[in-house]
RNA sequence: GCGCUCAUCGUCUAGCCUGGUCUAGGACAUCGGCCUUUCACGCCGACGACAGGGGUUCGAAUCCCCUUGGGCGUACCA
């Protein structure tokens, strides 16, 4: 057990994204790599924006994709008390002071102030006010504004700004509630966090921050900063370049271990290395070799990696999802043939579990009606024979293993002359309905002798029906 | 605009810190071939990058500077 304590900290307003996600994967790995401690808070403090339907959704998208933390869910709507009294404590010091400019004042002078030219902050107007007028009033911190701060972020190396580039924060607003850049100060501090692992985006956060700790008597933790995800545009990834949302990605059919692998190789590289458990990850992630550069989200990569899980995994797992998404789609399972066959015939040419699903669903439903083009290539008059041909020896078969499937079709071609080019295309029509299908000998053995007979006498019956 | 920051194939990256082993390696994608009962898988191969310009050095992808381009921030959002 290290003493590192890290955390995660979403602001609900919206599902988990997959920044998100790979910023509380990074945070996840290192705290198991280190037996440190993986907290998760919940930032709230935008009472407008944040809903308990966006807490589960993240809490839910956690779970699956396997990052369980060891403290937590706390949510920062419950810590007020501790907050205000931190308010009046700054206060009390003269660190932080009321500021009674409204903010149409505000944005008159920061659009003032822009048009000529100037650097849009505040100009310190209440910072030496002594009155209480009894108006409505936001707290702000009295940043310091000589020298600069600095701090050395474990992934971009020292990073420092003058001082007089910032400006006095609000840290209480007129409602009485507090803002990100001073909670997150307090709870980072009062939960130990030793180590602040977040976005790229709070690089320019974290000097204001600084002053806060310092001025609160905390210690200032370490602090690394992962880059952004990028879209194909190299614009902040968001909606309009696809599924950002981890969950939308488990019901399009993706693995969970397919989009951590994905996310991590997304800014974090071990060599030449591109497959990693989660076991591997947790032994092997270092902040090392995270990257300091933006990466662009790239789907192809993470949906060659699910194809990768698809081909590799556990067929009684993939059997179990795969048969959620079949329920779902009101096709009965249970008196088929064995799920975990069928999964089997399907892991090499499926990319995701919706796929896999599609290309399972003919095992459980007899074709209702045959691909127009292949019925008319592959079940017209000409293949009588051979209909009848299948029909006679597979119905001579006691067993149905694919060693007795394979030597029927062999007696079949003998008896014929033809070759499997010539039968194998009619089987899967009259079988499945359509022209893509696992190997056929694969298909009739998992599809067991019952139902590929009723099939095969179906398809002979569609015949006779064509020629009347 | 200002501040912070980043910069190797289309994309993710190795190499950079500790210059020479880099005619720059791997992966995804793309293209071609092989395999083949369909669709795939698989295998083999091809294409393809050190942003530009100055330095430093015997020698630079690697160090320094400038330019250009990108990202982030600049809220009583987080």
């Amino acid at each position: 057990m290290s003493d590192l304590r890290v955390r995660f900290a979403p602001s609900p307003t919206g599902f988990l994204h997959v920044g998100g996600a790979r910023t509380a994967l990074f945070n996840y790995l290192l705290a198991r790599k280190e037996q440190g401690t993986f907290v998760l808070r919940i930032e709230d403090t935008d009472v407008e924006r944040s809903t308990q339907e966006s807490v589960d959704a993240i809490l839910q998208a956690m779970d699956w994709l396997g990052l369980s933390y060891d403290e937590g869910p706390f949510y920062q709507s419950e810590r007020y008390d501790l907050y205000k009294g931190k308010v009046s404590e700054l206060l009390d010091q003269g660190l932080a002071y009321r500021c009674y400019c409204t903010p149409e004042e505000l944005s008159a002078k920061r659009e003032a102030v822009t048009q000529s030219g100037g650097k849009p902050r505040y100009d310190g107007t209440c910072r030496e006010r002594t009155d209480q007028p009894d108006e409505p009033f936001v707290v702000r911190f009295k940043t310091p504004q000589e020298g600069s701060i600095s701090f050395v972020d474990r992934i971009k190396g020292t990073i420092s700004v003058e001082n007089d580039e910032l400006d006095d924060l609000i840290i209480q607003r007129t409602d009485g509630n507090p803002t990100y850049n001073f909670v997150v100060v307090i709870d980072d501090a009062e939960m130990g966090i030793n180590l602040v692992l977040r976005g790229d985006d709070h690089v320019n956060n974290t000097v204001r921050q600084i002053p806060m700790y310092e001025a609160l008597g905390y210690k200032v933790p370490e602090f690394a900063h992962v880059p952004m995800i990028l879209g194909a545009d190299k614009k902040r990834l968001s909606k309009r370049h696809g599924a950002t949302s981890v969950m939308v990605y488990r019901e399009m059919g993706y693995l969970p271990e397919a989009m951590v692998n994905y996310l991590v190789r997304l800014g974090w590289s071990c060599g030449d290395e591109e497959i990693f458990s989660m076991d591997d990850l947790i032994e092997k992630f270092s902040l090392d070799n995270v990257g300091r550069s933006a990466g662009v989200f790239n789907p192809d990569k993470l949906l060659w990696l699910n194809e990768h899980y698809i081909k590799t995994g556990d067929s009684q797992r993939l059997g179990d999802l795969v048969t959620e998404i079949l329920v779902g789609q009101g096709v009965t399972v249970n008196d088929g043939p064995d799920m975990t066959a069928v999964i089997k015939t399907l892991q090499d040419r499926a990319k995701t579990l919706v796929d896999m699903a599609d290309g399972a669903r003919f095992y459980f439903q007899a074709p209702s009606s045959y691909d127009e083009k292949a019925a008319a290539k592959f079940l017209n008059d000409e293949k009588r024979g051979v209909l009848e041909l299948l029909i006679k020896h597979l119905g001579e078969l006691t067993d149905f293993t694919l060693e007795d499937v394979e030597g029927a079709f062999k007696a079949i071609m003998e008896e014929s002359g033809l070759k499997l080019g010539k039968i194998g295309p009619t089987v899967r029509v009259a079988l499945t309905g359509g022209t893509v299908s696992p190997g056929i000998y694969d298909v009739v053995a998992v599809l067991g002798k019952e139902a590929v007979m009723v099939r095969l006498q179906k398809a002979l019956a569609t015949l006779e029906l064509v020629r009347q």
